[in-house]
DNA sequence: CAAGGAAACAATTTCGAAAACTGAGCCCAC
DNA sequence: GTGGGCTCAGTTTTCGAAATTGTTTCCTTG
């Protein structure tokens, strides 16, 4: 997706759409299963008839939001199948871009993963949720940490896969209530993991990082009001 | 892609224009990095503006096409380390679906494999090319075997991203000579594949399917005239 | 002659309205 | 009752034209 889409200029109000919908959609103020009436989007968004088809198409076409043959658009449903069905499957293709990050990763890559954990480790979670600095927000930190690990892996197909299920999981993630996460020690997990991807510990970073989703998984299993 | 779309009733233009340009493109007829003007498209399908527009928006959302804002679509250039990453993610994913596939499949699933491989061989490929029976053409029978064997794998999502990847490569296929498929025994090659995930032999199954890959990558790129 | 800048042209993107479709309510025959 | 067809409001889909953006050409100026 983003592999194919090369922004130079002015950004187009498709485009626009295309973000304030993926992101009200993975921020969950737009709830699973609901209808998307253009009317209703057009207020929204202050933007005409379209772009937002153009961008309901896109959204489409990668899952995040379904399309029924004349009668419109609708969030993808949530349920806890598809999200134990999304961790499982990020677990393996995560498993195998990690392992050939760890084999073909040069220093720059080293590099990266560090910079990228250390921009992490600055931003407290929970205090100031929405609060951008020059960097992002949190969650654009903790997806340039994730993606900076599997970088090196040598398959920019797999690497888009790795990042749609990256998108697709922190919809749950939003989905149940972020007070689930209080008491979770993330970011001793994301230094554990560096510290093994740093160390070409294939195996014990794996490890890490399977169990590191599977946590997710359940706290957003346990508190899941989906719907 | 597929997994979002819930085809009911009458189809819509948009949709009959994403599966003419999909077959264009899949089938070479769209050659590689080409533009796609949309008064071109518009007079080469008889659909109008929106629906085209809508149609490349979604192929541009899974790779097919290219998007330019403000400067419009041109198909996905074609090159030798495209296709080899793909091979090679080909590889990877279909490994994991495919044990989990011999894992999990029961009765019906066996039953499934042995139907798709039984209508695959009754069609000789090379002799009516184009000749479709109620079954479909070579193609379509030949994927629907393919994903047969993953079809049990308990991810759709997974299942979802490998046939994206078959997609991607029959287009590759389609893009160098058919003359250089000849005298390749693919029937063979699909016997044994279906005789040993049959026999539930998960390593020798995934090594044939490898090899497969591997000899069809190697065969377009020796052709290869991609662009 | 090179560089810069307006003007004309070509293509994409967006808008507003018309057309087509869906689903519900209703009536009527059986 | 019950099922089949009809109408009608609400929604989606599509069209044709307008607005915007990018590109080329040509003229001016240093």
């Amino acid at each position: 997706m983003a592999s194919a889409t090369a922004t130079n200029g002015r950004e187009t109000l498709a485009s626009i759409a295309y973000q304030r919908l993926l992101d009200d959609i993975v921020g969950g103020r737009l709830r699973p299963g609901s209808k998307l009436r253009l009317q209703f989007l057009t207020e929204r968004y202050a933007v005409g008839n379209s772009p937002l088809r153009e961008a309901l198409n896109r959204l489409s076409a990668n899952g995040m939001v379904q399309r029924e043959e004349n009668r419109g658009f609708r969030v993808s449903p949530a349920s806890a199948e598809e999200l134990s069905e999304l961790i499982r499957t990020r677990c393996w293709l995560e498993e195998i871009a990690l392992r050939e990050s760890i084999r073909h990763g040069d220093a720059a890559w080293e590099e990266g993963v560090l910079v990228a954990y250390h921009r992490l480790s600055k931003r407290n979670r929970l205090s100031d949720e929405e609060y951008v600095t020059f960097d992002g927000t949190w969650e654009d930190l903790h997806r340039a940490y994730h993606l900076s690990l599997l970088s090196a892996c040598d398959s920019n197909i797999l690497l888009d896969f790795c990042a749609q299920l990256h998108e697709q999981t922190l919809r749950y993630r939003n989905l149940s209530s972020m007070q689930a996460y209080r008491d979770r020690h993330e970011l001793d997990e994301h230094r554990a993991i560096r510290d093994a991807v740093l160390d070409r510990d294939a195996d014990e970073a794996v490890e890490l990082l399977r169990a590191h989703y599977r946590i997710t998984g359940e706290i957003a299993l346990a508190r899941g009001n989906l719907s």
